[in-house]
DNA sequence: CTAATAGTGTCTATTAGACAGTATGTT
DNA sequence: AACATACTGTCTAATAGACACTATTAG
């Protein structure tokens, strides 16, 4: 081995392709709710939880669903490539991203071998300034948990996508400890990034304020525990959990008027120091 | 663009220097903890946290502290790679291992640019059943946490290595929530993976189990305890420590002698269902 | 008045923090 | 006996679950 004076000499004479090159892309999970009106004009408007799809248009996948997502960059660092993503789907600047996991299986990708960075994002649906891009769409997502059974079906107009997994362990930390049972329209290995996003964000809301970048600036109470709810997929106690968000949130001098009933006082999020 | 009939038709024409390529790189966090041997004959040994480095032989960084890594192969599983890395430094196979972060800095490697997936592995040191590789050494870490800085000093010997960084936000999600502020013999980004580790580390183990895969088949509470203690930085108190995690271990009818002072019990984790 | 949601009060069980006290070994 | 750690008991404060009750609106 040839011995360098220093760190520049050592670079000047360095071959970039003496290690295996591949490619890395971006997924985002850009997860939302909505309000799905009910039939008696009395009731509340259910929320729905829903997730951005984009329609494939070319192979490999073509005609299937996938997450928004793209080829990183050379020059462009890991966290703008998902920035630039959500500004082109959603025309928002500031928000909420995670890193969620690595994803790097040998065959996901039948072009080329692809690592792929996937992130989770969370959007409040009425700050959306824009309409959708082209073959993007919605799909409000129902989850069924029995056993160690995870399923996923996902709904718009007529389209009907589902994925299942088995969790072979009770904490989900690594894609090895999901097993893809049914995975229909969904390309790549994207089946399993929602089953692992989803699975976050309902261990994360419990101890973290996020579920706060899906709401609205004002909201009920009554909106805001129906949002866990269908990110827990349970029902909640009222009164429990009044108290355990009651530090988390301002009255405001608002109320909302919904039906036949008496009005909702109106809350706004109370940021912490930072956030 | 071309159209074509199939998927087959179509990969069978596929460039895969279409997109950009870069080099993946693993590095992996071995965590684990260690004795320290006190004056007094009656005082119980002091616990330390450590992890493991190894230093560099070639540019770049010739000479500084490194984290076990290596580059992915193009025909290796993502998660194959820091299992390949862990067995030939510890030679052990059923190691604690989940992924930290992946860091996508485009200058964090002078040579090329590479995409860098963090793990963080946990392993009990009694377990080592050979030495270590050359140039491979386990370094104490000592945290300091004031307002808003974290600063870790590793110790190895004469060696004494050194990084801090700035924490803008509460709840440490991303690389960018992170400002180095100082770093000495660390090489590539490595000090911000450290710190990265550190606080998920401190965090994951109020509301996990993974501590154990830090301990001994036995332990006494009080070393459980002392091992907290050290990842917490901050002292427990004994009571409200033993009901904590009295559901969480098993008693065994051995005891542990140590000095002039009453025989612990000694302790085994009780494994949930599953892990 | 009725249906439907909004919001409060309170009892109880569980958990967390604090502190005091007792137990048991080696030297 | 003295020291050091091991371990238990109990008081109190805070939190969580359960349930009952009152309040307010549109139609």
């Amino acid at each position: 081995m040839k011995e360098y004076k220093d760190q520049e000499e050592f670079l000047k004479d360095y071959d970039a392709n003496l290690y295996d090159l591949l490619s890395v892309t971006t997924d985002i999970l850009v997860f939302s709710v909505s309000d799905i009106e009910v039939d008696s004009y009395r009731k509340l408007p259910e929320k729905a939880f829903s997730v951005l799809l984009v329609k494939r248009k070319n192979y490999p996948f073509k005609g299937n669903w996938c997450l928004p997502g793209g080829f990183l960059k050379i020059d462009e660092e890991l966290e703008e490539s998902p920035l630039r993503i959500l500004k082109k789907e959603t025309n928002l600047d500031d928000i909420y991203l995670e890193q969620l996991y690595t994803f790097g299986g040998v065959d996901r990708d039948p072009r080329l071998r692809v690592i792929n960075v996937a992130y989770m994002a969370l959007i409040d649906k009425e700050r959306l300034n824009k309409p959708l891009m082209t073959d993007s769409a919605w799909f409000t997502v129902v989850q069924n948990i029995q056993d160690n059974v995870i399923d996923l079906t996902l709904y718009n107009g007529g389209n009907r996508l589902e994925c299942q997994a088995l969790m072979l362990k009770s904490k989900i930390r690594s894609i090895n400890d999901l097993k893809l049972l049914r995975n229909e329209g969904l390309a790549f290995d994207n089946a399993l990034v929602l089953i692992m996003g989803m699975l976050r964000l309902k261990n994360k809301i419990d101890y973290t304020d996020i579920i706060f970048n899906m709401m609205p600036n004002t909201f009920t109470l009554k909106e805001l525990q129906k949002v866990y709810e269908v990110i827990l997929n349970k029902k909640l106690h009222d009164q429990a959990f009044r108290r355990q968000i009651a530090n988390k949130v301002v009255k405001t001098d608002m109320v909302k008027v919904s039906g036949g009933h008496r009005p909702s006082t109106l809350y706004r999020y109370r940021y912490p120091k930072d956030n």
